[in-house]
DNA sequence: CAGTCTTGTGAAACCGGTTGCAGAACTCAT
DNA sequence: ATGAGTTCTGCAACCGGTTTCACAAGACTG
């Protein structure tokens, strides 16, 4: 009952770097400590042995070793990313945006899916941890805000999609709430009155948010909730089609459905197409997320916009600005309604 | 005319590890070179040290510094993943499937997006090397093959979509032409004889080789080659769009759009969608890849499959092969077509 | 021209793990 | 009781950078 050693069982024989700086210091007649200021460009250095030193860099094509950097500097340039599934096309966007501007500050990204699954998040965290990341990024996941607190003790966090004020934390909230009342209005303003949601799972604070939006705005109008109107998906398409099958088939009328976000509208159209029913004909359709897919669904869906990429470009801000002991001054991106050709006039 | 460091420009203190191998040591009274071994597993140990080491070590819930770590074994176990854009829906099946195996063999992933560009390809790749990675993922990107030789004499690389053969090397070719023929086929067995396609960017092998396979399905079946039928789009929705409208604008008759990729096919959709016409009584489309979302299209896609998530997940395999000194197995995964209701029968 | 102030440089310590080697302790056979 | 063989453990060196510190050389001041 041996260990196996970490990684995979066989490893080849310990690779070393090929060219170290000392290297480069010999061959150049001057001290290490002289090669790594003229690299880093921390500390003047004359101008013949500058000349001397880069170009022995240049003919051994020498590069620092990260590790080694890593460890004398404790920085990796490293950022953890935590989406719940790196193929949704959700998340995609988001991790687009951090990658850019990580990118642009030097860093780079190690993206990880925690799969809308506590185990997998936390799993990944650690993995994180291990790997000497500088700071973590979150996009929404279910990991409680407790076990949170815990990893920002030894890392900095931002986590998008909720609120949660700690030391080595910042928050960049999604406008769920006000997202699907802007959605509902639109529907209920073109004459709609029966209007069924297709939510999320049932525990994700995103779609507890989103469904209260959505009754937010039917009181708002006087409209009386009907629970028979709500199916529940799973932020896919197959959740959406099939949601949307067994409310069709229940028989409840309605004449246009919220959908929480616009990978359950895709599964809807689905179901309202092969029900024999036309968008936005027969019925309305509304999305949440405004996926760059959707100006090219048939028919292009009208949708909820607060953008996942942006939304990505400023995390990465925050984060970038807590690994530096700064105070993060990014802000979630505005929402506004995107109205294609989706709904229509009663 | 400073040159500012790397990263951001402000840099907070350095950090430091909390608790280090040498403190559990101490406070287990033991020599750090044992508290090693034990969390390695590599050599045995006596039971009562060892308990008292787990107990120090659960106590100050240490986590080994990773670039120390790196240092000494030579090993990040990370492996750098470039695509061309994190957020296509294609490239993210495959990230997926590489993610998915990299992961149970204990490494991580670092993804880059190369932009179908040069360029940032190469800067990706340098990235790579400099964050030190023990492996390099490469899909299908534009860098000569000299450039990838080269940059594989600093870490093993795999290569999907060419055949490159090079020492520290593997490729996972893609079955582009055989997977264009498939769909052609299946569109002249349909009846169909005027048959259009939308091409990708056209200095692209992967494009190339699937305009092949379109015309020798063409020879195949002794119907002539027409030049104007052939319309060049950006692989992504837009360019589909945009090349189908122009198809239609022009006035040449078709029954039939062969898509280099479904991308490509979303936006010929939305073309045919505006020109009123309808899929597929008046046109049959076929697309190429099988994403996802071609089951939730309307109507759901015919496609060409090679699935990019298993392609991702054996080009993991490989590249751990290659990391552990091992001969590298893996093959392409199957080509087959995805027949939906897209197409039928003239 | 002596004394202080800069400026550039190298030796050595340090970051926090891993590991070769040698010695200690313990087993077992003679 | 003694020697050989085995198993466990600690010391110290090492991985390849960065940085503190001390010092020498040159610039400036009175």
């Amino acid at each position: 009952m041996k260990k196996p050693p970490r990684g995979e069982s066989k490893r080849g024989p310990r690779p070393r770097q090929l060219v170290t700086l000392r290297d480069i210091a010999r061959e150049a007649g001057v001290s290490a400590s002289t090669v790594s200021r003229i690299i880093n460009g921390t500390v003047k250095v004359s101008e013949e042995r500058k000349a001397s030193v880069e170009a022995a860099i240049a003919k051994h094509d020498f590069r620092p070793h990260a590790a080694a950097r890593g460890l004398a500097l404790g920085r990796t340039l490293t950022i953890g990313v935590l989406s719940q599934a790196i193929d949704s096309p959700f998340y995609a966007e988001g991790l687009r945006g951090v990658e850019r501007r990580l990118l642009a500050a030097g860093y780079a990204a190690l993206f990880m899916s925690g799969n809308w699954n506590v185990a997998d998040e936390e799993r990944c965290m650690r993995k994180f941890i291990d790997h000497g990341v500088d700071g973590i990024i979150m996009f929404s996941g279910c990991l409680p805000n407790a076990a949170i607190k815990d990893f920002a003790q030894r890392c900095p966090i931002v986590v998008t999609g909720r609120h949660l004020p700690a030391p080595q934390t910042y928050s960049l909230p999604i406008k769920d709430r006000l997202g699907a009342t802007l959605a509902m209005r639109h529907l209920i303003g073109l004459g709609h009155r029966r209007i069924a949601f297709i939510a999320g799972s049932e525990n994700h604070p995103d779609a507890l948010e989103r469904l209260a939006g959505y009754r937010e705005a039917l009181q708002e109008a006087r409209i009386s909730f009907e629970p028979p109107l709500v199916a529940h998906g799973d932020w896919q398409e197959r959740g959406g089609l099939i949601a949307t099958t067994q409310l069709l088939e229940s028989g409840r009328a309605f004449t246009a459905v919220f959908c929480v976000n616009d990978q359950t509208a895709y599964g809807a159209y689905l179901a309202l197409f092969r029900a024999g029913l036309k968008v936005p004909e027969d019925v309305s359709v509304v999305g949440f997320d405004d996926l760059p897919s959707s100006s090219y669904s048939l028919p292009p869906l009208t949708s909820v916009r607060q953008s996942v990429r942006v939304l990505g470009e400023r995390a990465a801000e925050a984060i970038l600005a807590l690994v530096c002991g700064r105070r993060p001054q990014a802000e979630s991106p505005p929402v506004e309604l995107v109205v294609r050709d989706s709904t229509r006039r009663l």
